[in-house]
DNA sequence: TATGAATGAGGCTTCATTCAT
DNA sequence: CATGAATGAAGCCTCATTCAT
């Protein structure tokens, strides 16, 4: 009956208990989707009992939400200090798209379970997700809208609709990238940002 | 207890059962998503009863499979119209692009299925739903990459991740579109191919 | 797997499902008390599944709340036949009162949980039996009120006090009451009605 | 995380933990009864831990049970005083039934508690406090019958009957008595008790 | 064709209690 | 004395699907 929090009785049993759950949680949202994923399943695979986890977490939910809060915290922090960088805007946006891109790969079921579940999120949560990342949307939408007044980008489609135009592949990496592909996550991010950036060309 | 299948007894009794039962399915799925959404659900909202739609469904799983065959079907055939045309290729990848986006946004709530659900079919529905795509997909890259080989394309960047990188506009579709918006669906579709084709163009 | 809604494999397998439900509720919540009850208990004495109970109940509170308008009902009946006879109002009041011992012993399972549960039920549901009480109640305060005004009955007592006072002997009889004992339902409903219509005579 | 016993860090935090304990308890069991009211409300209501509720009480059931055991002794004590007056024995009863109908109003919480969860104390500690109740029960007996033997009061109740059938309004005080309305503990005292000796009076 | 009662497995959550610190 | 993380059993309820009619 001992159960100490560091012991490696299975091959979960790595970090503290709700680091273990997380983990878990992660791995199985995106493999199955959320609602497809029992509670059970996600004990069993971090080598913990039910009571524990609601110990940590008050539902379910609450678990979608803690793993929604890492990875919007992590991305913000990067394209916060990407902005405020002493560049020229165009290198500022070719940097935080080929960011994006880059940490999504890295993090990968992170970016399936977001795009994919955040609709079952209770709406109370699913608020404050969207809240968070209307933030990181208006970061973004700033620097092109800088890019258009600085007569760098072309001015004759809205700032916004280029957010998202190009959130859509960050949206996406989920359903097809492979880590096995020939393309790393950072050639990806290299292509996706040039091609915004030469789609954001002033015209002809 | 006569009930018949054309009868106008509450707002949801048009067109035939299956016509039902497939459009109340569609609203709900991609209003609540198609774990949270119950068969009981869809029949009330059908107006219809559970043995009625086992009679013309197999499953619930079918239901989906028949939502996705029907956008698969409409914008297939669309690509493969617009592909023969007699046109320069930067032309047809233009209102093949504009399409796609036209017709997922009239479809909106197809769309938004398609991407949100689509993990949830069982596993060989959910191959013959991505052999159907692939064939999509194949299309699209062809026309990017003749545009290469003709040199009206920038060729630094794979077809392939060309097609995903564009893809991901129409998977987000879902997420920020409203109809109440200020943009129509044949705005966007302009916008998203103007962006796609200038990000196209041989380089500097 | 044969299972008749008839058929007697075991003892408890009489009428329909919803009332062998109704009637394993009822026992048991009499004897264990509601919340000590679980609803496994209740299906596997009325000889039937989870399922089932779930398909004529909405919930565990919904059998409860259906015992209670099962009593509620007959007491109501019975006293508005009673209060509406021809006969002196000391009489009329003497009958009410010995009835409602009479048919509360008769079903003092229902009586037990009545007074004991009833602060279980969900809010809406309880104001819902109240409203049904206080209707009984208003019937039976108003006979007194006409004892009263008629100058059978003393009225230095508030005719609502006496209701309450009175109403506590039925209230406490799944306390006390045990069929087993010297007494029938008819002697206490007696007794208990001559002392508070001896308590009612006007003063010394 | 020095924590005080005294201290008054929240506005629960007066008298000794045990205090503390059963003054939370109390008002929750009354509130939402005993089962629905979990040991992390009480200990939380109290402003105290749960391992320090474990160390004053060896479980929720004892909690109950002193809470049971409070009201008793007080209740006791004042009729073992009452009865031993030297009175005429129609004032003593008198006495007695007003005060039983005070003290239950001044301790309302605990009169709802009494009666409203009794059953579900574990058997042994139900016992004995049915014992304890018994023994008041019949000191309250003997005065009936010491006046029946007296002749001033009737005797065609046995007077086992009549304690049953007062103390029932005891027991229903907590369901319809509230300390905003018009009637003060010693109004419903006095009626209860005039109602109580007017029904006792010989017969016409 | 269509009904709707019934199944049975499984889902999420709560909770009294213990125990190492 | 006191903490609070962890247990493990049990609770209520939902749901896709079947089947006799």
């Amino acid at each position: 009956m001992v159960r100490g929090q560091r012991t490696a009785e299975t091959g979960a049993e790595r970090g503290t208990v709700p680091e273990r759950l997380l983990g878990a949680a992660t791995r199985l949202f995106a493999e199955k989707g959320f609602e497809s994923t029992s509670v059970q399943e996600v004990v069993a695979a971090a080598g913990v009992t039910k009571g524990a986890m609601y110990h940590y977490f008050g539902s379910k939910d609450d678990l979608l939400h803690e793993i929604y809060a890492r990875v919007l915290r992590m991305q913000t922090d990067h394209l916060v200090e990407i902005s405020s960088r002493e560049e020229p805007v165009a290198e500022r946006v070719h940097a935080a798209a080929a960011d994006v891109i880059v940490t999504s790969i890295a993090n990968l079921d992170d970016t399936k379970i977001f795009f994919r579940s955040m609709h079952q999120l209770a709406p109370e949560k699913q608020r404050s997700v969207r809240a968070e990342r209307r933030k990181y949307h208006e970061l973004f939408r700033a620097m092109i809208g800088q890019g258009q007044s600085e007569g760098v980008f072309r001015d004759d489609v809205p700032a916004e609709l280029v957010v998202d135009y190009f959130f859509g592949s960050v949206h996406h990496l989920g359903t097809w990238y492979r880590s096995q592909g020939a393309l790393s996550g950072t050639d990806v991010g290299r292509h996706f940002a040039d091609l915004l950036l030469a789609g954001l060309r002033p015209g002809v």
